[in-house]
DNA sequence: TTTTTTTGTTACCGCTTTGTAACCAACCTG
DNA sequence: CAGGTTGGTTACAAAGCGGTAACAAAAAAA
């Protein structure tokens, strides 16, 4: 696994760094919290060690950043020990919590737990297909019985992704909007808006693909992929 | 949420209890590994708060056997504080480890984090079925033998979970009441037009379900389960 | 730095849902 | 028997919801 490593104590990202490759993980360094996000977006890692003290963006930041759009795993490793530090930062979306001084061997540990119950799911997939709709996760393109119709914006893409993965079902308002969102938070009209973007360019080009609304619940992608039997 | 908390310190358990019912979870309690065991089989709780140290069985055994079949979030809550300790559960399967004494706040972030990772839902029924006639409760779409219906009102949607859940059970108007409007409160005016326009969607559709009205109390939805024997 | 694109916010409109009041028949009580 | 209550039905106003459009602010691209 790739890991990216997140700390402006270079020895200490160093110890880190020894340990992760010690039980078989890839490392990654930045030193800020700007050179987190730029690797991050850059090496897509499979979980992150995240300090909180960091120059030019904090480690809150830089999780709460990331939460947007992934649901890459975020340990937190920082001097910090106080309650409030540690409930924010789990509210923020980290996985797990650890004070320096840490156990190597317990960092390892946590580590792979989080990992088990991320299972691989957090990696997001580069294409997703729904009836005659193709849509490029990473480039955001969507692609209609072999054509291609155009490219999204990135929420758009959030979106459409949420209901793709989700097809055939309904997903009620409050979920696409975390999903969408995540913790910077979203609200109703937000998603009518978007909503109504993506079904003005998707329009009616899928034969067997449209988006449908469940009024008072949410919408729902819903294919035609079993033609009546006769 | 569903909780189970397991430890053999009664009076700690009331502490973890209190601390989750406050979050918002509902809580079961077992004070020995065999009967976490059991509790853990008849509830399907959504999530396990478990001690290391149990009678009977100790709580690593717990977590191995839990985990042979199932992938329910298990948090460790224990005395020991030793690496060994912490490195073995979260090997054996544990999502997450704290030592006592525990601070509540952390745990109720500790327990929300883990739970986001898990994936877990809040559940509700998806179908609800009585005779004939099942109602799909997210969508509020009903299906009678088997051809939809139509679509329900979110008041509507409510009543009738609410007779569904209770079928041949008379449900006094103030107990369909609270259900149904909750802390915003109705009437009995409000629940005698519901139950009118309910009636007018489902009506003479189903052949062995009806909504009856029990005078001066309330109302019931009855099935006639057992078929007439020839 | 400027331009273009994306996103958030507000408004408008039509349709649906809900609350409220009224009417009527049936039933019960004094 | 008259009056009051209850339950079913109807009608309409008020509230809410979902689609669409416009514009300002923010972000991204050139």
């Amino acid at each position: 696994m790739k890991a990216l490593v997140v700390d402006d104590d270079l020895a200490l990202a160093d110890v880190v760094s020894f340990t992760l490759r010690r039980a078989g993980h890839e490392v990654i360094v930045a030193n800020d919290g700007a050179m987190a996000l730029e690797r991050w977006k850059l090496e897509a890692p499979d979980f992150i060690i995240l300090d909180l003290n960091l120059p030019k963006l904090n480690g809150l930041e830089v999780c709460q950043r990331i939460r947007v759009t992934s649901k890459t795993p975020i340990l937190i490793l920082s001097v910090r020990d106080e309650d409030d530090d540690v409930v924010a930062a789990l509210h923020y979306g980290a996985d797990d919590y650890m004070v320096k001084p840490f156990s190597p061997r317990q960092l390892v540990a946590r580590v792979e737990a989080v990992l088990r119950r991320a299972g691989v799911e957090h990696r997001s997939p580069e294409q997703l297909t729904a009836g005659d709709l193709t849509l490029d996760c990473l480039r955001g393109e969507i692609i209609i019985g072999g054509e291609p119709l155009g490219r999204l914006t990135h929420l758009e893409n959030q979106l459409l992704q949420t209901l793709m993965l989700n097809q055939n079902q309904t997903l009620p308002a409050s979920t696409l909007i975390d999903h969408v969102w995540g913790p910077a938070g979203g609200d109703k009209a937000m998603l009518k808006q978007l909503m109504y973007r993506l079904r003005t360019k998707i329009g009616a080009a899928s034969k067997n693909t449209r988006l449908e609304t469940v009024p008072g619940v949410g919408y729902s992608l819903v294919t035609e992929r079993k033609p009546p039997k006769r």
